[in-house]
DNA sequence: CTGTTAGCGCTTTCAA
DNA sequence: TTGAAAGCGCTAACAG
């Protein structure tokens, strides 16, 4: 313990190993040139007095801020706005005033261009968060960027295989099968067909839905089969043709899963037909808040983005600093949002 | 802006002021002994330049740390347990080392008995955060501590009415609304009837489910009934007989609403009758887990103690050192939790 | 390799 | 009523 009984400081510590605060500093956060014995000294004293860094003194104590770069598809799409907008936002709350935010926007969402900026953004930031896309070159280009230092967070949709530093955002595959769970138990119907819609089944998050939707719906409501899969690109005029397509080729369905955005075209082409089936979406935002509220759409399946950037940046900042994060906290809620429990 | 181009800082302010450290501080915490003039200057200020004040570095410079008081009932109630062991933590990392907490468990969580401690809390702490019951003379202890200068925040249960600073916790109402559409989609009956299970009727939070189950079930499913309402105590082995109980008076409903705790009682009850009709609990604990993982039970209405806990300890350190709170962040969510996205 | 010293942005004595 | 100065716990030069 320090003597005033409070949590015990660097000062503690160094008075302990008999080496000076600069000494102890080292030690601590592992920088280079100190003798192995002085570190176990240190080490020792540290174990001692059960010493923890005082993360807030230390943000404030360093005089050089960090670069974070963020790299996001177009934000037409009004979650990934949101995203934008709370990535900035939590730059200035947990970065304690010391993260510089550059949000890059890409116009085309594609494997090559996102391995650019990646590749990019390593050179100019300290740190990197990025929608991410499941492809090899993206990949290499996290790796290449992890293997400068130069941490990468992957949100919410992930690159696995890469060296990316973590992911933040649901388990997709868990998504679907809750999809798959509230479509078996809503329709009500032992037999009926259903119809799911995607963005891009290039998409791995869209993939990864699907397939937990097929499993689940497989294991637990045998009797529904899926009778077709739409691809709306994750617009709402595009989605609303292919629902209207789909609706053509296949009849209507007792239920239909959109795991994709553009969900407004997908009610617009059910208004169109005039059937409403069962209808489990994405997302809660300004396009599908008053579809639910309206009740042309039954449940929606909800991650967090304001809790996805704090998370993100909390991450980010602790691995750019040596510190440790509360994994509890970091845990993204796979929500499901009815109509009433509706967040005002 | 401060002449390095990072955010101004009460340097800048108070050389713009052409006034010392002091006083630019003496304003903007609005503390006494500052002549209106002086004042005035200092504002003006603060806005040309967009000061805000850094909370962490404020927290650092601060020698005189808080004294919080918990009170909660006793903790053999999981959740109760959970909640008290994350309000710890939440303490050592959201407090920036300031806040020391004191637990105050409660054998026989009652009006009088939760009013003295309120009123106790309030001699020796700086801050109170409290499980709530809607009695007048609790309401009464919370605004005197108010008054003090004690802020007091409510926790999972709320005292409408008195003068506490915040209600931390979920909507009850809307909760009860939640469980009502999943009875009424899972059961897919109807004529059923429900059975509700409750603690007790005295607690706030409990009738409020009630109210808000009663409510949307007659909007919505207005062919189902409630058969009745049994009360268990919150207590596993109590809510083994009501439950038994009410089965022997009213039959087998249809559907089972456990709004209170003692859910594996429940569980039990109908493992002794040989029925298991849908059942949607409260809470994710020890105790509800293997349930929904062995499909005794059919979906969990949670709230998060982690984020509860950490919710409160972050508005009690706001109001204690005066800075603003994101709400966004601080909204606790009805989550809805399937077997599907239960977290790992 | 190790220590000394000057801060980060703010609060808090103590004097004036 | 106001200001000067010390310091919270840590980091980052710069010497030695």
């Amino acid at each position: 313990m320090s003597e005033d009984g409070g949590a015990p400081t660097l000062r503690d510590v160094a008075r302990r190993a008999n080496v000076s605060l600069a000494t102890a500093d080292r030690v601590v956060n592992r920088r280079a040139g100190v003798r192995p014995v002085t570190i176990d000294r240190v080490e020792a004293a540290v174990r001692e007095l059960g010493f923890e860094r005082h993360a807030g003194a230390a943000a404030l104590a360093r005089r050089t801020g960090f670069r974070v770069a963020a790299i996001l598809p177009r934000l037409a799409n009004p979650f990934v706005a949101r995203l934008a907008e709370e990535l900035g936002e939590a730059c200035r709350i947990e970065g304690q005033r010391r993260l510089a935010l550059t949000l890059h926007e890409m116009e085309g969402f594609a494997p090559e261009p996102l391995a650019r900026a990646v590749r990019h953004a390593a050179e100019a930031a300290d740190g990197i968060v990025a929608m991410g896309l499941d492809d090899a070159e993206v990949g290499a280009a996290i790796d290449a960027a992890a293997l400068r230092g130069v941490p990468v967070v992957t949100l919410v949709s992930d690159v696995p295989g890469s060296a990316r530093h973590r992911y933040v955002g649901i388990d997709n595959r868990a998504a679907g099968r809750v999809a798959a769970s509230l479509v078996g138990r809503f329709a009500a119907r032992p037999d009926g067909r259903v119809l799911v819609v995607l963005g891009s089944r290039n998409l791995r998050d869209h993939r990864d839905r699907l397939e937990g939707f097929e499993a689940a719906l497989g294991e637990s409501f045998s009797g529904m089969r899926i009778c077709g899969v739409a691809e709306g690109r994750d617009d709402v005029a595009s989605t609303r043709e292919a629902v209207r397509e789909a609706l053509d080729r296949w009849g209507a369905p007792c239920a239909i899963y959109s795991a994709g955005a553009g969900t407004s075209g997908l009610a617009d082409a059910l208004a169109d037909a005039a059937i409403r089936p069962v209808v489990i979406a994405h997302e809660l935002t300004a396009e599908t808040r008053p579809l639910l509220e309206a009740d042309r759409l039954d449940a929606l399946i909800v991650q967090d983005p304001g809790h996805e950037a704090r998370s993100a940046v909390r991450i980010l900042m602790a691995a750019l600093t040596g510190t440790a994060v509360n994994d509890d906290q970091e845990r993204i809620r796979i929500e499901i949002i009815l109509k009433d429990n509706l967040p005002k």
